[in-house]
DNA sequence: CGAGTTTGACCGGCGC
DNA sequence: GCGCCGGTCAAACTCG
């Protein structure tokens, strides 16, 4: 905007007839013809004194060409302006063309789930939706309380957020894919929930205020139903600080766990689609599993944006990863050697009905809180790049042993959906955005020992939002454990 | 008295 | 179709 202020500028100096100024410049290097009427004026005016009329000329000449060259300057400082622009413009380009793509990878694959499914339900005799599909798509990746899944201004109100927002690309992503994964409600099978509901929360999938959403929006959704991030720590307290207000709205004895599973949902802000399961592992029980999924949809204190971020950011991962599959794949395994390696043990478990990140804080070898442990499973190691870690840069994983990377990631592959967990894997592996915010959660986690608040666990450094969460993120479920 | 927790009921998905 | 299981709801209860 200011370039092209300081171009009208220039323009204006240039070519206004008004200013004597002017009209030498354009006189004396702009038009021959204004020259010569110059010129006639002084013969008129005294044919006596050429010498002198020669001066001035001289004179108005040296101005003139003083006064190019200061307009060459003022030329080349704006084009240098423009220069910058350009490069900025091309880089935003850039980001906007690669989320775009990456966008659409994911719709074009969902349309392909969605038209396999519609064959398949051509092929049954009863042309009628399955009770199952009339659920699945009452799936509405915002709470099923607060908001108004009807409202079509809803959908719109996400996509100004993602264009206003000033938050980080990271924060911009996530809101496009929660933005984009709410556009994809529709769906036909109960294998296919996961989009639209990743986005906004472990909504009540019962709700029925969502069928009409998808009617509304037929878009094909992603294979994933939720995308989950998971931390395991050790933690005497029932709760580990997250920075955000939680309330208690169920508990639930899982099955093979003597230990009951709670179940929270923020409260910092009506409408919040967050969730979070909170369990104590039957092994050990010391040791605590705190499981968020969802973005919050208001602006968080400074501990929680950490958080916020990493569930983001894995969501956005799981779900980019999901919809990329062997291009991704491929491009994370030729990107593996570059990739600096940080020091954290991730799990990602595909054996679950939903795509989950672990965490394992509950063991670090080494000194560095940001050590993660290898998950219980047949796992599959992969770089997990934390900026952190420059020491590791240029290692290739395989060639470290675990006990000497601060942060060594591990796939655990379940029984079936490998490949879209080497997927998942490859694409949390390449993005930085990610990995920044895990770094910056596992800090934020390390660093604020978490009181034993039952009642809440509200981070007393929680008062001050600062940053917006990422409401249109798919949801991500990020599982925590405290020492 | 309001906010949060507890807890049994309820619902839908899923496997058999 | 039935039963199990996970997840949510909501009335009752507790606490400050």
């Amino acid at each position: 905007m200011d370039f092209f202020g300081a171009q009208n500028n220039h323009n204006l100096q240039v070519e206004p007839h008004n200013h004597p100024q002017d009209q030498e410049r354009k006189i004396g290097s702009v038009t021959p013809t204004a020259v010569n009427t110059g010129l006639n004026l002084l013969a008129l005016n005294s044919t006596v004194q050429r010498p002198i009329n020669d001066d001035k000329t001289q004179t108005q000449l040296s101005e003139l060409q003083v006064e190019l060259e200061r307009l060459h300057d003022e030329n080349r400082n704006l084009r240098s302006m423009l220069g910058q622009i350009t490069r900025k413009h091309s880089d935003l380009q850039g980001q906007l063309l690669m989320a775009m793509q990456r966008r659409g990878r994911e719709n074009q694959r969902e349309h392909q789930v969605r038209e396999n499914q519609r064959e398949h339900q051509m092929d049954e005799v009863n042309g009628m939706p399955s009770p199952k599909f009339s659920s699945r798509q009452l799936m509405d990746p915002r709470p099923s309380t607060g908001l108004d899944v009807n409202d079509p201004i809803d959908s719109d109100d996400k996509t100004q957020e993602v264009s206003v927002s000033p938050t980080n690309t990271m924060e911009v992503m996530s809101k496009e894919r929660e933005n984009h994964a709410y556009h994809i409600g529709g769906k036909q099978t109960a294998s296919e929930d996961g989009p639209d509901q990743t986005s906004q929360s472990w909504g009540s999938p019962k709700s029925p205020k969502l069928d009409h959403v998808k009617s509304e929006d037929q878009v094909p959704e992603v294979p994933f139903r939720k995308a989950r991030v998971s931390v395991r720590a050790r933690s005497e307290a029932p709760l580990i600080s997250d920075g955000c207000q939680w309330r208690k709205y169920g508990q639930k004895m899982a099955k093979g766990n003597p230990c009951p599973r709670a179940y929270y949902r923020c409260t910092m802000a009506v409408g919040c689609p967050v969730r979070k399961q909170v369990q104590r592992c039957a092994d050990d029980k010391t040791i605590l599993t705190t499981t968020y999924e969802g973005n919050h949809n208001h602006p968080l204190p400074p501990a929680a944006t950490a958080m916020a971020n990493t569930t983001s950011a894995a969501a956005a991962m799981l779900l980019s990863g999901s919809t990329t599959s062997k291009e991704a794949l491929t491009t994370s395994s030729g990107l593996f050697p570059f990739i600096p390696y940080a020091s954290t043990m991730a799990t990602l478990s595909a054996s679950a009905p939903f795509p989950t990140i672990t965490l394992d804080l509950t063991q670090s070898p080494n000194p560095n809180p940001l050590h993660f442990q290898r998950g219980p499973s047949s796992s599959v190691p992969f770089p997990l790049p934390l900026h952190g870690s420059p020491q590791l840069i240029g290692h290739p994983l395989y060639n470290i042993p675990p006990k000497q990377l601060p942060l060594m990631p591990a796939v655990q592959l379940g029984p079936r959906h490998n490949s879209m967990v080497e997927t998942v894997t490859a694409a949390i592996a390449s993005d930085p955005n990610f990995t920044a915010a895990l770094a910056a959660a596992i800090s934020s986690i390390i660093a604020t020992p978490r009181s034993n608040d039952s009642k809440n666990n509200n981070d007393p450094s929680s008062g001050v939002p600062v940053l917006p969460g990422s409401p249109q993120l798919p949801q991500s479920c990020t599982t925590f454990s405290t020492n």
